[in-house]
Formats: C-alpha cells, structure tokens, sequence
DNA sequence: TCAAAAGTGTTCGGACTACACCCATGA
DNA sequence: TCATGGGTGTAGTCCGAACACTTTTGA
C-alpha cells in the first residue's frame, strides 16, 4: 500500500445473482442473512473480494460455497457503487449473474445458508441495492437471450422443445407459436434429437434433444433472432 | 469502517476510455502518466474514486478534468480486478467508455495532462492492462454499434451522411454500400435534413441533417439492423 | 471538360409471421 | 373414446442485399 496511500480504502464486494430454471418456471436463488446488520432479511448471495484472488475468482468461489458449482456459466453484471448502498459502510458491489441448471445444484447447502429458490414475481424486499442488481440481471438476461443461445445454460443436458419455449415464454411474458419456435430453435443446427421422450407432461410424451456443444461454442455470438418482434418487448 | 473491519482494503480506481470523431476516423485520447509509477508511459485517463461520490460521478469527474465536457455519453464497461494488474497495489478499475464530439473537447487541457488523439490501429502500448480495456471497449461499442443509434453520440450537431458512413465504416472495417446505408438510416427517422450543405469534402456537397432528439431518445433502445451482415463481422 | 463525390430506384431472394390440423397416448 | 399436449406445412408479406447511372460543381 506504499504508493498511493493516502487514498481512503472503499470495499469491495460481489453479489450473486443466480438464476435456475425448474423445467416450468426461472427461479432466483436468495439467502437469508446470517449476519448483521440486515441480519434474517432476503439478500443476494455475496462476499468479500479477498486480497488475493480477482473478481471473477472471488464471485466463483462465492458461486460454489452456496451451490457447490463449478465451471457455471457466469457474467460479470455491472458495479453498483452509490454512496449509501449500503448504510454502514462505503461498499462498492460488483454483481455477478449466474445461470445454473437447478438440478445440480446441491441441497444441502441451502440449508447452511438459509437459501431458497423463489420465482420471479415473488422476489421479497431485500436488502440494500439488490432489488436493483436483480432488475438489472432480468433485463440482461431478456436482452441477450433474445440475441443469443444462452438459455441452454439453465436446461439439464436433455430437455425437450416444449419445455424450452415455456423457459422462453416465461422470461419475456409472452406466448410464442409453436410452429414458429420450434422451426427456429431447430434451424440454429444446435440442437441434436434424441431418440427417447420425455412422458412427464404428456401422454404422448416429447422428444429430448440434447445441445450440440460443439456448434455453440462456435455460435455462441452469432447474432440469432430467437425471439419475434423483439421491438416491442420491453428489453432495456 | 466499524462493521467489517477485518477486511483487507483494495484500492478503486476509474479508467476511462475516451472515444472521438474528427469526420474522418475514430479516436481514442491518451495520457501521457505524470506520476510514478510508469511516470511518461501512455494511459488512458483515470483517477481514484473518493469515498464521497459514487463510481458515475467519479467517472464524469474524470472525464471532466481531461475534457472539460460534461453530460456526454459515458458508460460503465467492466471492472477489471485480476490480481496482479497494478503490479504495486491491489487496485480494481472499473471502467468506463465515453463517446464525445472531438469539436467540444478543450483542447488547453490536454496540454495540462499530456493527452492527444491516437487511432486506433495506431495506439501505443499502455501501462498495466489498459490495452485489454480499450479491446473491450472497441468490442462493447462494435456490439452495441451494430443494434442501436449509438453513434450520433460522436458527431457534431450537423452532419453528413457520408461522415455518418465513414464513421461505421471505420468501426467495422468494412465498406457499406451508399444506397442501402442511406436508406437504412433515414428509415430510421431519426434524421432531419437541413437545408445547407458541407462543401469541405467534395465539390457538390453533402446535405446537412441534425438528429431528432425527441425521437432518438425514444427509439434509443429499439432494434436496428444499422449494419448488413452482423453475424460475419467479428463483434465479440 | 473532366474528375470526384453525392444522390437515388428496382429487382430478387430469404426470413419471418400467421394460421389449423393430425398424431400418440394414458386415463 | 376422449382429452391432452406434441408435432408438422404453407402462403403471403416484408425486409435486406445487390447493383449502375445521373447530378453537381470546383478546378
């Protein structure tokens, strides 16, 4: 700390926002707090950034001590640096968003941690800035799924059309046909047909198909056009 | 400091990357640093965040100390943490990326910190990671460039539709066809076209527009299609 | 009069949207 | 057999891309 000591130190943290999908609805991962102040109430799951590990490090190792994760998909969000963010002391927050697979995510650390996964319209009053750090991640999510393939983070390794379109319908509140959906996922060439279904949620039953991890890593930037009318849905 | 205090501090730095138009190429301003370390190195202009003002107005501080502007467009890009970035302290930088009208700027300033104009294809090694900053930034604004008006940000109160064509050219490397640019922008609407012409660069001139403004804020956050092909430029 | 840049229209193909019926199955 | 959700094809429209000639004027 020699050379510019006289600069007052602010803190640095990272809060998660870690998003899971249930197969019928996008949920959010919430703590309650173990420690003051704030102490009981709703809170994104966060930490300190430890003086020897970077940002990206800190918020995954953040990341696996409540989920047991690794190796997640993982975007840095933004950093949220208002004065009094937080009424205690001067914290400067850097969020992190998290799409995970719901599945793998292990149980019993939610109990350590007091976590819950609760769906989007029933998000409690948090703490601090973190209403404000999850509005900022939905609508990051809305904007860039809607230009690229990035919902397959959420799915398990088989899933079926049927339960993709009600993923996507679920982030943008709306209904999309079926035809249409199912003609543009496929056309993507990223998505490989399986020869077993899904008999869950239909008598019939709905084929898996499983992503092609070859053809996403390239695609991954393409710009697709998942989603009609993208104009007119509020994405920003 | 009372709350937290077994925390180790880490230093929160502000970088900015400024971006300017001279009607021909896009630039970006540099310093030239006046205090060790790297003491005469380039770098891109930046400062600490004091412990009284949020990491926004920390950045248009900064700006305004080296530009003189104020209310230009600035946005947060990312805050760079690695570990050992600085290599004295553990400082993170989040960093910012302004878009200017190189006319506005006062020039008397640069003088105070030793700033000129590099283009892009010409920028020198900088100090620290500040290279990676200006990539990201130049990838960020290639991205949001190709989805949204962002560009009028970096032009005078007048313009010409064949500067407004350099200008993207010049960000995406590519050559446009005339008719279909043109087209393409004024169906946008955002345009009105004034009466007198710039004759500096050719010999019958090109008519005037000034942006709507009403409109451009409105619209800011639609889809457009400003460029062709957007899948086979390289824009992440 | 010539060189240099501005301005403008049309055709074609591909992509998106809207829309309706049959299929498979478990109850 | 019937109710439920899965799966598929087509026609029309719109948008974007390709492409070449005329205009203006200063030198």
């Amino acid at each position: 700390m020699a050379k510019y000591a006289h600069q007052a130190p602010i803190l640095i943290a990272i809060d998660c926002i870690i998003f899971g999908f249930d197969g019928e609805r996008l949920k959010l991962l919430l703590i309650q707090r173990g420690i003051e102040p704030e102490m009981h109430k709703w809170s994104l799951m966060g930490g300190f950034v430890n003086t020897k590990e970077s940002l990206d490090e800190a918020a995954n190792n953040i990341l696996k001590k409540l989920t047991g994760l690794e190796g997640v998909y993982m975007e840095q969000l933004h950093a949220f640096g208002a004065v009094y963010r937080d009424p205690g002391d001067r914290i400067v927050s850097i969020a992190y968003f998290a799409l995970i697979d719901i599945h793998k995510y292990e149980q019993q650390l939610s109990h350590e941690y007091h976590a819950e996964w609760f769906e989007l319209d029933k998000i409690p009053s948090l703490i601090f800035d973190h209403n404000d750090m999850v509005d900022t991640a939905r609508k990051k999510l809305r904007y860039k799924a809607a230009l690229h393939p990035i919902l397959f983070e959420l799915l398990p390794e088989k899933f079926t059309i049927p339960q993709l379109q009600s993923l996507y319908e679920g982030i943008y509140d709306s209904v999309f046909d079926k035809r249409n959906f199912s003609r543009k996922l496929l056309s993507t060439g990223l998505l490989i047909k399986q020869k077993d279904k899904d008999k869950l949620n239909s008598k019939k039953g709905a084929f898996y198909y499983v992503l092609d991890k070859n053809k996403y890593k390239e695609n991954f930037h393409a710009f697709l056009n998942l989603i009609p009318n993208p104009d007119h849905l509020q994405l920003v």
